[in-house]
RNA sequence: GCGGGCGUAGCUCAAUUGGAUAGAGCAUCUGACUACGGAUCAGAAGGUUGGAGGUUCGAGUCCUCCCGCCCGCGCCA
């Protein structure tokens, strides 16, 4: 039995690199001392060199851990296999030249850099993109990101933040490495509820109520929860008093009590009937439905600076025709069986204990069919080699039935036979104080625009009292990323699928480690820039761009190693689909470019040299820092 | 009940997936020369990593058992 994976495969350790990131000592340290341990014990060639970079300065830049692993694999004291090692590893002009005084602890090995190697592979990746550049054409695929998933009649709120920002981050991520990006905004936009909301607007506008060529977002949010309401009753309170046998009576009051709510559901299921088949009267008022709320839904992706348009949208709706096909595909090949009258897919084979309902006992497709049918269109219609999924973590054993199904069926594989790999980039839940999922105080949900338009207000109140000589014109525009960066950057730093207390004045907090930060540390380094060319001229600054790096201060040695990392880190972030990762690093280049800032006078450097290459640390400290926050998506500004 | 996740400083989170003395931010306290933006920097203080065992050179991380919280589990989406 081989069950393809669900997950991309772990990068492999040992001599095979990840690619792009040729220019991080951490590869060029590993290839060296591959070679090493092949030359050393042959026996264990291919094992891992296990490099790192050290925590404390005190073990050297870079140290090796393969002696212990290794010491137990020959039956030798891990000295004496470190020893072996530091006389077989040839450093080359890498590193300073390993002795016995490498070998700390139990059979550490310390690595520290020579400052012209630094400077030659800081020059190696002062590039556009500053090493995170795109993949070459063989190694690009084409991968879907599902992201968004608003809902038809319901306002964004911020339950659709996480899907939609760590969705679009992803893309974003994968565009830049050259990836084929296929953005799908499932809309939910199909199904009992809305035709519930249809219904009832039918019934409105047929009696005059409402004018259907003026509906708001906010009349629709209305009707869907008053829909809602007409049609829900205590139907189970009737099943539980017939299960017991509670007498005709309490039957019969119970009942009375449904009959608005069954009238209701009749209407809305005669609505989905006629809906399903495109009946044109129903049609144009569900047109409307779609019309009004993806307008408002793109206008707050635009706001969110998400990459969501009219074209991304692949509602519930577009695979209505596709249903039957699919429930027979499972139903014919075997791979689901009708259960009680229901058609179930078991899993128990592939360590799913719950079988996956596919097909209704009345004979309706559930969200799974549609999820399945939707695999099918992303793989064999897109041509998806990759589909993440950003989708909340509650829908985890879905997903996992889902993709397992849809590998069963042979919908995951491409036309050409190729496996895709199905992954759900799992979010954790936004949390209110009180620990249970996020509302406002009044118990609804707090909608994102009204998230942006605080948040923005908030910002530009900071920014009018840091900077009152800004020009107003410029304070508005300041103050929507500095509130896009509290925003995005809350929701993108802490590991994908933890949960977090949503809380204004934490994410609008300015200090630490947040989002304005990193935008602050760009302003002070295009700061730097416009003073320069002031004293000094845009010719020297253009100049400055290939002069030689100098590292000799302790802030620019740690700022030069710290942007080595970069393209690393950025293909790291695509592989996991986990922007936290590049979050934490921009935040610790920011700091150490705040040290250097502070220790290291550019414009006031003791020789020209020293300032010309302090400038050029500044020019790549700033690409790596506007090319991270842009795939963050915060759009970055001079001065704030 | 079964399955999954989580528990780290007063608070919010890290810890390069088994590496050396568990690190940041907030809050608290102390410092920063008229050098480039103080939304900053340097430093101090703050810990029995929920508890108990185990595996090994080495455990926040892996294994077992407890405690506590969250989520999910056939006819909703």
């Amino acid at each position: 039995m081989s069950q393809p994976p669900l997950t991309p495969p772990t990068a492999t350790t040992g001599s095979s690199l990840p690619s792009g990131s040729g220019h991080d000592p951490l590869s060029l340290l590993k290839a060296r001392f591959a070679e090493g341990i092949a030359k050393a014990f042959p026996g264990q060639a291919g094992a891992d060199p296990s490099i790192a970079a050290s925590r404390n300065a005190q073990f050297g830049d870079y140290q090796c851990n393969a002696a212990m692993a290794l010491g137990k694999a020959v039956g030798q004291p891990p000295r004496q296999v470190a020893a072996a090692l530091v006389a077989a590893v040839d450093v080359g002009d890498l590193a300073e030249p390993l002795t016995e005084k490498s070998i700390a602890g139990p059979g550490f090995i310390n690595i520290t850099l020579k400052a012209d190697a630094l400077a030659r592979l800081l020059t190696a990746v002062d590039t556009a993109h500053a090493g995170a550049e795109p993949l070459p054409e063989g190694q690009r695929q084409t991968v879907v990101v599902d992201l968004c998933g608003v809902n038809l009649a319901k306002q964004m709120h911020v339950g659709h933040l996480r899907s939609t920002v760590i969705g679009d981050t992803l893309a974003r991520v994968l565009e830049r490495l050259g990836h084929r990006v296929k953005r799908q905004n499932h809309v939910g936009d199909w199904g009992l509820p809305i035709a519930m909301v249809t219904a009832r607007l039918m019934r409105l506008a047929a009696a005059g109520q409402v004018d259907l060529g003026r509906l708001t977002l906010d009349d629709l949010n209305t009707a869907y929860r008053a829909a809602q309401k007409e049609c829900s009753g205590e139907f189970e309170a009737l099943e539980i008093a017939r299960k017991w046998k509670m007498g005709p009576k309490i039957e019969a009051e119970i009942d009375a009590t449904l009959d608005g709510p069954k009238a209701a559901t009749e209407a809305a299921r005669a609505t989905l009937v006629r809906l399903q088949n495109h009946d044109p009267a129903v049609m144009a008022v569900w047109q409307r439905l779609v019309d009004v709320t993806m307008a408002a839904c793109l206008e707050i992706c635009r706001r969110l600076n998400a990459d969501v348009r009219p074209e991304h949208s692949a509602g519930e709706s577009t695979y209505s025709g596709d249903l039957a096909e699919v429930t027979a595909l499972f139903e014919k090949s075997g791979i689901a069986q009708v259960d009680d009258g229901a058609l179930v897919v078991r899993l128990n084979d592939v360590g799913i204990a719950e079988p996956l309902l596919i097909r209704k006992r009345d004979g309706a497709a559930l969200y799974a069919t549609t999820d399945l049918a939707a695999v099918r269109h992303r793989v064999q219609r897109l041509g998806a080699q990759r589909a993440v999924y950003a989708v909340d973590a509650r829908q985890s054993l879905h997903f996992r039935q889902v993709f397992a199904a849809a590998h069963k069926a042979g919908l995951s594989r491409t036309a050409t036979g190729e496996q895709a790999v199905l992954e759900h980039a799992a979010f954790g839940t936004i949390l209110g104080e009180d620990g249970t999922p996020f509302k406002t105080r009044s118990g609804e949900s707090y909608k994102l625009s009204d998230l942006l338009d605080e948040a923005t207000a908030r910002a530009g109140a900071a920014v009018a009292a840091k900077s009152p000589d800004l020009a107003a014109s410029e304070r508005d525009a300041v103050a929507r990323a500095v509130a896009l960066a509290a925003i995005r950057y809350t929701d993108l730093c802490t590991e994908r699928t933890k949960d977090y207390v949503f809380s204004l004045d934490r994410m609008l907090a300015f200090e630490g480690n947040t989002g304005p930060y990193l935008l602050y540390a760009v302003v002070r380094v295009a700061s730097i820039f416009r003073k320069a060319t002031e004293r000094f001229g845009a010719g020297a600054v253009a100049a400055a761009e290939t002069a030689p790096f100098v590292l000799g201060q302790p802030a620019e040695k740690t700022l030069a190693l710290q942007l080595l990392r970069y393209g690393t880190v950025v293909h790291e972030v695509a592989r996991a689909s986990e922007p936290s990762r590049l979050c934490a690093y921009l935040y610790e280049t920011a700091g150490a470019f705040s040290s250097f800032f502070d220790q290291c006078p550019v414009l006031a450097a003791p020789d020209e040299a020293t300032r010309a290459a302090r400038l050029r640390l500044c020019r790549l400290t700033q690409r790596v820092l506007s090319d991270g926050l842009t795939l963050l998506g915060i759009p970055v500004v001079e001065r704030m």
